[in-house]
DNA sequence: TTTAGCACTCCGGGAAAGTGAGTGCTAAAC
DNA sequence: GTTTAGCACTCACTTTCCCGGAGTGCTAAA
């Protein structure tokens, strides 16, 4: 059943109003911001309707009205007037993000810190990715007879590497062997397989060349699997504490807890378009029951998304918040694609 | 002028208590806590010296007692028996520091985290080193025709790499020139200096050739440059909000944001031996004038110190966070100590 | 269907009063 | 001189009570 424009109307003026001030929308107040076209009594009546019809809530009989989860959803849905970013807003989101192209997770980091101080909320940070990580190319560099690099080109093309002290003097020319072993046999692997794949080449070579095999093929497991798994960082947190409805310390303890080591239950989009809005009970976590959350993903390239959610209120101002936080969205895909290098032929497995 | 043995008693007694519960101290309590052998009014004199003197304070007349800074002071000096860890916390220090070696700032952004949750109060990482940081070697390894990936050791014996995409292609014979020219001319001096060593050499190499060279050049110039300066990191803070003392959101938003974005004006030892603390107005930011610091360094090798601090109110546990913290520490200074890799020539200038 | 009027509800703030932990002082005891 | 018991006093904290005001719901008229 739809509502009737006033209603919406009204609706909508209680969720602005509550959205700026933190205090139940009293019928006079909507009566003034509407112009002055109909009179307090009617909005009175529009608002008992809205509350039975459960967009609006009452926190006690003689109260005004404050919106539900419902509400806010109507809101978000129909209601809310797509911001436009100003020239102004988008010169700064840019600034920000004149970030050097360093490790993909510092970037990040710097990023979300970036948005969070931007929307005034905190926020929280990560990527996904389809395919698994795999190596695409290994190099072995001689230091010393007890030590070399390894660097290992991955999937995504980014470029790890690490010193790596040998436990055995290694003959420098049996070097190209093993680079040939690393290349031949494990490229494009996932890492769980790697372990099975050394076993079956350690008979081709002689043991004190195992030993650095194993090593290096060590390292890379453990980088694919770190970098591949993905990381959430969040950054802003304090930001809670401006906010009336964490005043509470208790509140504010536990959601900022569950930020802080929540690695794995924060709310992913995992299909739909580049934007979504969780508000209150839609969040499946109980941390965040009544807070929602304002998401956007942006490409990174490689069929790698990155992903950054804001945390509030559900009072929240959902218009500006999607409205920066797209414009992020938009400016790190961009960073990102100006960035990207590399071609990316063998990606397929 | 020295306190008697009684008073320091008295004092010790009322700082351990306030440790506790956050509460003023009375005299009867402390008559109880040191087993009858002298009555609450005799306590209640020896109070009022003591606060004559400027060891305790007394919120308001009718209240009990509590340390001024002054006291504490004396008390971290003198009164407090240093603990020694259980075996089953050195157990469960050893445990958090089985840490993979992964790239330092991960390494100590994990440790941060586990010395925050095991000693209950937020927790800030840096590292510092007093060498400036150099380039130690070069590596170029084609990739493409269109791009390389450029590996640089540092003079602290990490290493670092990138996949270098290339505005004009290069003739792969070329590339060991190139090394060569990197290797002789751009180690060993510090990042500032590199782009006048650039034009130095600028004639002695075709113009295709230098474009690479200057790309590299400037990637080795960031990430000196960036490796080099401190980064701090900290953790927990919202551990903060389960003390009595921040739970106004005022003062926790004022301490935490100050946490957030300190980078440069956290307390940092410079001198001194393995562990400092600092007290109250002994805190020379402004933000941290009623809260104390306990700060512990470690060694990471190549003549690189990390540092861990831990914030918390003046009442804070000194004995068991001093102790806690320097476990921590020497199970860094362990763990980098076994994994220290590589032999440091080359680390004079 | 809208509006004016009015009685009613209930939160929030402030004053008043009671409670109790703890003190400082005095005078006696050691 | 030092310690102790006794006692009146102080002052934060809690509870209670009261009141004003914002806002409601209902009714009756426009």
């Amino acid at each position: 059943m739809e509502l009737t424009d006033r209603k919406k109307q009204i609706l909508k003026v209680v969720v602005e109003d509550y959205i700026q001030t933190a205090e139940p929308v009293g019928s006079k107040t909507i009566a003034a911001e509407m112009g002055g076209s109909v009179s307090s009594a009617t909005i009175r009546n529009e608002l008992a309707d809205l509350v039975e019809l459960g967009y609006l809530e009452q926190p006690h009989t003689s109260a005004g009205r404050v919106p539900s989860p419902k509400g806010y959803r109507l809101y978000v849905n129909e209601l809310m007037e797509r911001q436009k970013l100003s020239l102004d807003e988008t010169e700064k989101i840019n600034q920000s993000l004149q970030l050097k192209m360093e490790e993909l997770d510092r970037v990040i980091a710097q990023a979300g810190r970036a948005v969070s101080s931007f929307v005034n909320y905190p926020a929280y940070m990560t990527t996904v990715g389809k395919k698994k990580l795999t190596a695409r190319r290994f190099e072995l560099l001689p230091v010393d007879e007890r030590s070399c690099i390894v660097v290992m080109m991955m999937s995504d093309s980014r470029v790890k590497s690490q010193l790596l002290h040998l436990q055995l003097k290694v003959d420098l020319d049996q070097l190209p062997i093993l680079i040939n072993l690393l290349n031949g046999h494990f490229t494009a692997i996932p890492p769980n397989e790697m372990n099975e794949r050394l076993m079956d080449v350690a008979e081709q070579i002689p043991p004190q060349l195992f030993l650095l095999l194993s090593q290096t093929v060590s390292y890379a497991v453990d980088m694919l699997e770190e970098a591949g798994q993905r990381e959430v960082i969040t950054a802003g947190a304090n930001q809670l504490l401006k906010l009336p409805e964490f005043r509470d310390a208790d509140k504010a303890h536990e959601l900022m807890s569950f930020l802080a080591d929540s690695k794995e239950n924060l709310p992913m989009p995992e299909d739909d378009g580049p934007m979504k809005i969780l508000i209150g009970p839609e969040n499946v976590s109980d941390a965040l029951k009544d807070t929602s959350v304002v998401m956007a993903s942006y490409d990174i390239g490689d069929d790698m998304r990155g992903l950054i959610g804001v945390v509030g209120p559900t009072r929240m101002d959902y218009a500006t918040v999607a409205a920066r936080l797209s414009g992020f969205a938009d400016g790190l895909t961009r960073l990102f694609g100006k960035q990207e290098l590399p071609p990316k032929e063998d990606t397929k497995e």
